[in-house]
DNA sequence: AATGAATGAGTTTTCATTCAT
DNA sequence: TATGAATGAAAACTCATTCAT
């Protein structure tokens, strides 16, 4: 694997190497090639595969993508790009208690994201992280963090309305607020399967809101403590 | 780098080619092959690699390990295998406030697993499902059933005292206290050295069970719900 | 080698690097491999010299045959199969002498199997038949039991006829018949080579119905025995 | 396989490489050797195998043979060298009718050799004589043409005798009368495994010298021929 | 645009041979 | 002598990529 690339992309100058160049065709590629790069990792999924799934052959491949890891690009932008900013105008035209903002975000993500193929990628970008750093890199950018600030700036807002305690760490509270719906929907496309335990998301998570926002609420006690 | 060496016995003698190591060896080619694995996933590491990381050649491999895909079961056993009874045991040996048992796990869990090899298997063992079904049912039972175990009979105790609140699903509830630790030693070893923001575990650790203690205590109002 | 080069359509073309050949290819390798299997043994022969001498690369020989094992059954199906009908057909149709049968048989099996590709077959599965037992298998009964029950009959017949001696062992004579071929074509094709004397295979065969035929007379005194 | 042993053996100079160096461990080595060679093929054969079948390991291989190329050569040497003086005695010692003699000579051979590790050769050396043509030719003298020159003494007897038509070839009648001895011995230690008819080899033998026999006999019509 | 036969560099695996003990 | 861990060259096999059709 030499997937290094490191290579700073211009992208004002060349054309991204992923756009599709014709109709339906790539995206029925990107598709069968997610579904394949997420179940058995980038490595182990053959062109063949990808081409079989799509429902055309392994030259086809080529007309659309220029190697395989370009098609790995594709398609991790194209799941990717369009989804976060609901999140993000959910949260600018939100009136009313933080709480209730947080809970909406949290079904909205799971809604969105969690059950769509956008859930896959926290697997696959995990796994091969060290093999595509630059993807990598983009991914954590128009992702991770996108989806952290979302989060955070919901608590920050329940912070100053009084709601939530004022000595929460922002960063980290988002992030333990991300972990459990990240961790949720990795388990869900890989070991759940195995789980003699059922896994119901949405109890799951209105559990998960329950106890945090509990966690975080303002009370009579934590109130002396800021 | 003179000629005049000074040690007496290294005359004109070459090292030899290799040593006999045995019982040290299969030992260096497992924790090798670990972290490869790890980094770089199993179908992208090449027996090349970790032979070479490992220090010896490739041949030497297969007189421990009779292919790729046993080496990489003897990667998950011997790094599975002997860790948790400790949780076990600090759940029976424990007397005193539930929430006190519930923090002396998850320290517990982070140094004696989120900071050790066995934190890799969380996001080797997620890619690889697909790959290696056996193995992952292996894994759900001896690791994330068990540890969820621990952390449930921890939350009864704390029900059973009336510390926590009544109502709590113990599986999910269990879920929820692990999701952090997990989410955080998976992203640790993949996209942490892409995120501007820090990552503290014990920091993120403590706020975990700050908020997550609050959120299952049992007050006047969760008391009426019972 | 001079630059006028007369013919019109040579101009600066490189010729292509391979031509399909689609239908024609199994058939080349089952081909080469056959003659290969034949002089050095099965695992003596590398696969690349097998694409070699088919003029095709090694990875080519994987499109038609999934391991060298299933090239060396196809070899040997291929060329086993369609070959002892004549020598069926020739006992059902005959009328006349036995003896007549008989020789028309052994020239017959010369022209038709030993000196072709099928007397490769002897020794070749001779050689392997402890490493391919289900292939011996099917060859003892394709090749060697339905030779042998050809001569057989040839023999019943002329037993019944009156021109043979009545206490025959029918199998054993068959074989008697066929050790000759046999024996010739393996040694033609391994120590003949090495051996001063030559072999004719013609006057060979021909002593050896002289022989034998008069061996299975029926005689005054054979007829007094039985 | 690089096996083209073609430089010619100076055997009075260079001590023969396969000569035992040790006691009795060689001779379990060589007997070990023979029968995998025989059963598997020279190439498929490991020194592994053969070790562990000896009793010993792989290292203690090389203390008596420098390769396993030479282990061949000891293999076919030390079995060959010493048997067919037998025939030749017999041949030279015998009084009264020849076909006594050839009947003599087919029961020895059958004794001495067809029952014993020398018929192993047969199958072994077909199967090699490409892979190692200076030992085939060894064979071929020290054997095969022994072989024959000694059954075919006993037929020039008989034809001086009166016995035996005047006609025969020598050559190839003795060819004739070691067919199925040599084809016998082969396919019991190859095909008879998979055939439901049984081999009886005194009985198949005694037919054959029956036969054989009859049809080389001097009678009026052929005195009438020659 | 689409195909799929063919390629060839790279990968896993094997095994005769070596050599420290 | 004997061992057996270690080697490394060579073998079987894979698969991303090319290219004639």
């Amino acid at each position: 694997m030499n997937a290094s690339d490191t290579t700073p992309q211009s992208e004002s100058e060349t054309p991204p190497r992923w756009r599709r160049r014709s109709d339906a065709r790539p995206g029925e590629i990107v598709e069968a090639a997610l579904e394949l790069f997420v179940t058995k990792g980038f490595t182990a999924t053959r062109m063949d595969e990808i081409a079989r799934a799509a429902g055309v052959t392994k030259g086809t491949l080529y007309l659309y993508f220029p190697s395989k890891e370009d098609l790995f690009r594709a398609v991790v932008h194209e799941t990717v790009v369009p989804r976060l900013e609901m999140g993000e105008r959910l949260v600018a035209g939100h009136t009313g208690p933080a709480a209730d903002l947080l809970r909406a975000l949290v079904h909205a993500w799971w809604e969105k994201i969690g059950d769509s193929r956008l859930s896959y990628m926290a697997k696959l970008m995990t796994a091969e992280s060290a093999n595509f750093p630059e993807l990598t890199r983009y991914y954590v950018e128009e992702v991770v963090l996108r989806a952290r600030r979302i989060f955070a700036s919901a608590l920050r807002r329940g912070i100053e309305s009084g709601e939530f305690r004022g000595d929460l760490p922002l960063h980290d509270a988002a992030r333990l607020v991300l972990a459990p719906l990240v961790q949720g929907a990795a388990y869900r496309h890989s070991m759940l399967a195995f789980d003699p335990e059922p896994l119901e998301m949405t109890t799951y998570l209105d559990l998960h809101m329950d106890i945090f926002l509990r966690g975080i609420a303002k009370t009579a006690e934590t109130e002396t403590d800021a």
